[in-house]
DNA sequence: GTCTATACACAGATAGAC
DNA sequence: GTCTATCTGTGTATAGAC
């Protein structure tokens, strides 16, 4: 799969991004009509996103959020109660996507090096269609209340578990080396994040994110595989 | 080499610090006599470090940061000019100290491949020794102003090169594979830094420095070296 | 060299007109 | 549903006593 690819199943995703973040949050915003919501909301994360990731959410005022976002602080206040939770629903609702579309892509029938290399594609194509969420939800985890926090802590834990368990199965079934596959995972994890976190890199290489993509599964397939190409 | 080798060496850098950021900022610092300076500095730093990563920088009140070191406001304000200030003496010390020890411990008269086992345990040993810097550092980067950005930036690729310098080195003896090395020193600058990032999920697993030292090394020679137990 | 008390700016949040 | 004007708390920073 290229990214162009990726990019047509995913905006069917995100059409309905906005729709859900309204029915998620129907007893919290008190703007009633639909359409009003997905437009404001839109604009109002995607402010928030601007911001944050050039200076920290702590450090984007009500007023920088309401110049940037169009709206008037007083209408801000009638999308979210309070500038926390502002943060938590944009928490939640890159979790939410992450977890569905990851559960929709791996199908069952794929045998294991078809499910690392379609988690790996998924991965890096996910987070760069959604750059601004991903660099948005690592940086600021830490200055979460705790309970948030240990929430984005699973989160990073059940998406290493795909890996650790597709290595498992690659292992099992005999396609793939006998490795610490807990570590391999972690590591891979760190691999694929590398590509949000530091995209100021490789956009001055000049590396597109097929690219990224195709080295990251090749060189963990060289790795993993018994009899491969290497 | 073994973590606990690196602490004995890294003791005399670390004693050496505080006393270096005294005379690095005298203009700046208003306290004179060097004994007070270096013992409060470090308080300083500490309380800043632990509230910083923990919440944020910018979340840190000056309020926080006086309860927390035990120095009043009016105190602190004789160490640096302003907050934004002592977020900057935090940040040119620690990438003082970086290039400092990986220039002290890398000798030429090393082959290829002990030069990479060296200058991996350096890096993933200094970030364990002063873990808290390299958190903040890399944490806070983005919400520095643009100039401060990119002196951060260059310090990464400074890092990488490192790593970039010794593959091609190897190549071109004819101990390394031929790989892309440039990317392949990108990567494992992600899989160095994910020790000091991800730190609760090592922890958690009880993972210590040295396997984790032990596992990238191998993971890589294994994956670099033409001759290898591999 | 360090403290307490205070100045002043700006933060998040809301009331009430439209 | 959105705006402007305003409340109140907290932020950084400093003045001046000790």
């Amino acid at each position: 799969m290229r990214y162009i690819e990726f990019k047509k199943i995913f905006m069917d995703y995100k059409d309905a991004i906005y729709q859900e973040i309204y029915s998620e949050n129907r007893d919290i915003i008190r703007v009633k009509k639909e359409n009003t919501v997905v437009r404001n909301l839109e604009k109002i994360f995607e402010a928030t996103l601007k911001i944050s990731n050039k200076k920290g959410f702590q450090a984007m005022s009500m007023r920088n959020l309401s110049q940037e976002s169009g709206l008037s602080m007083g209408a801000l206040y009638a999308y979210f109660p309070g500038k926390e939770e502002l943060l938590e629903m944009l928490q939640r609702q890159h979790s939410n996507i992450m977890s569905r579309i990851f559960e929709d892509r791996l199908k069952n029938n794929m045998d294991a090096a078809e499910k690392l290399e379609t988690a790996i594609r998924t991965h890096i194509y996910l987070s760069e269609a959604m750059q601004p969420w991903f660099y948005f939800a690592y940086m600021e985890v830490k200055n979460m209340p705790r309970a948030k926090q240990e929430k984005s802590m699973a989160g990073e834990l059940a998406s290493e578990k795909i890996f650790y368990d597709i290595l498992l199965e690659g292992f099992e079934k005999k396609v793939f080396r006998d490795k610490n596959h807990q570590m391999i995972a972690s590591l891979l994890k760190a691999l694929l994040q590398d590509w949000y976190l530091k995209r100021w890199k490789y956009r001055a290489r000049k590396i597109s994110v097929d690219e990224y993509a195709d080295f990251i599964v090749e060189t963990v397939k060289s790795f993993l595989l018994l009899t491969g190409p290497n």
